[in-house]
DNA sequence: AAAGCTATTATTAGCCT
DNA sequence: GAGGCTAATAATAGCTT
């Protein structure tokens, strides 16, 4: 929403770069204010800095474990900020942000790599914290695109019997009678879909 | 910008803030995606619902204890929504079974009584192990028994389009002719269901 | 409750000072 | 750099389904 539309990568003049940093920095939290006073929920908003500045929103009236997890976090990275990231990345692998995790097939190969590379003794933790949160990463895309597929699946079947229960009314009504439509129909199975599923009572 | 302005307050109008709260917050993490991709930065957005639920955004390249801390928690709450956790404050720590399970909002408050209750800092290790393990056990739960009723649904919706395919067949079929049904098949819905997932992209 | 659809408002990219 | 300007893009309020 500028005078040119803009490609979603990291901007790699470094003028740039801090302007933008500050100008969205400023609209991310004012739309974090809205969110919490419009719906009344408690919103926080953590942006650090690659200087380790830390910005932050936390909205005053959460009282919530939200705050005590913050306050918790602050305490804890006070001191070191970020400093270690670029160390642990290997170079090559995929600059892991949410939208751009690896494929399937290339998080495989990695984990082969290192679990039967020759250097097994001498990954240190935080290849494996890396790793684990990759993986973490891709379980929960996974599955929510099983679901979102599922789901999708399901609605069609749910239009597509209604469709057809629709046309076998308005052709069978005759031959057929009532009956048996009726007799499907009182099952509760499609005039009561499962709107919400029962989780564990 | 939307149809009108609107005034910075809580919306009153249950409905129209849920939704509200769904569109703005779903706004609020594609911004920030964006901040952390195009100015590299960490970021982290934490959105509590007044239910309880947690919806976040960290960018996966933060290697900050703030993302360990968040991704545990997500782990166990973001693939399912309102999981419902096994039995926290029970002394028993009985291998959560069903039977045993609470309502989500009983898990939460168990939840934040151990983290927010005066002698957090007197639990010891294993107390946490054992959390962590019921809180597992209970995702897993959980998720196996929504997924049984998701796809147990779709099954019966399958028959129920076989059934009444199979009906108007039998029964129209000078009636309707072909056509019709061919229609409806070449959908390609019921007759080329996804086989297979597309995973990651 | 969960998806579209626009008329509107809000944000901001590139400039300029 | 920090602020202001504004053409342009982006988000979304109110509706509809």
């Amino acid at each position: 929403m500028g005078r040119r539309k803009i490609e979603m990568k990291r901007i790699e003049d470094k003028s740039s770069r801090q302007v933008t940093f500050s100008k969205r920095r400023s609209g991310l939290i004012k739309k974090a204010r809205e969110l919490s006073i419009l719906c009344d929920v408690d919103v926080a908003v953590l942006v650090f800095s690659n200087r380790g500045r830390l910005y932050e929103f936390v909205n005053s009236s959460s009282s919530s474990s939200l705050s005590q997890i913050l306050k918790r976090y602050q305490d804890s990275t006070a001191a070191d900020g970020k400093a270690s990231i670029a160390a642990v990345e290997t170079e090559q692998s995929s600059p892991s942000s949410c939208a751009e995790v690896q494929t399937c097939g290339e998080l495989v190969k990695s984990v082969e790599r290192y679990l039967e590379g020759p250097e097994l003794e001498n990954l240190r933790l935080e290849d494996f914290m890396r790793l684990e949160r990759q993986l973490a990463d891709a379980l929960i895309q996974t599955r929510t695109r099983k679901e979102k597929l599922l789901k999708q699946e399901n609605e069609q079947l749910k239009d597509e019997v209604a469709n057809l229960i629709g046309i076998s009314k308005s052709r069978n009504h005759k031959d057929l009678g009532v009956n048996n439509l009726m007799e499907v129909d009182a099952d509760g199975q499609y005039s009561q879909p499962l709107r919400t599923l029962p989780l564990l009572r």
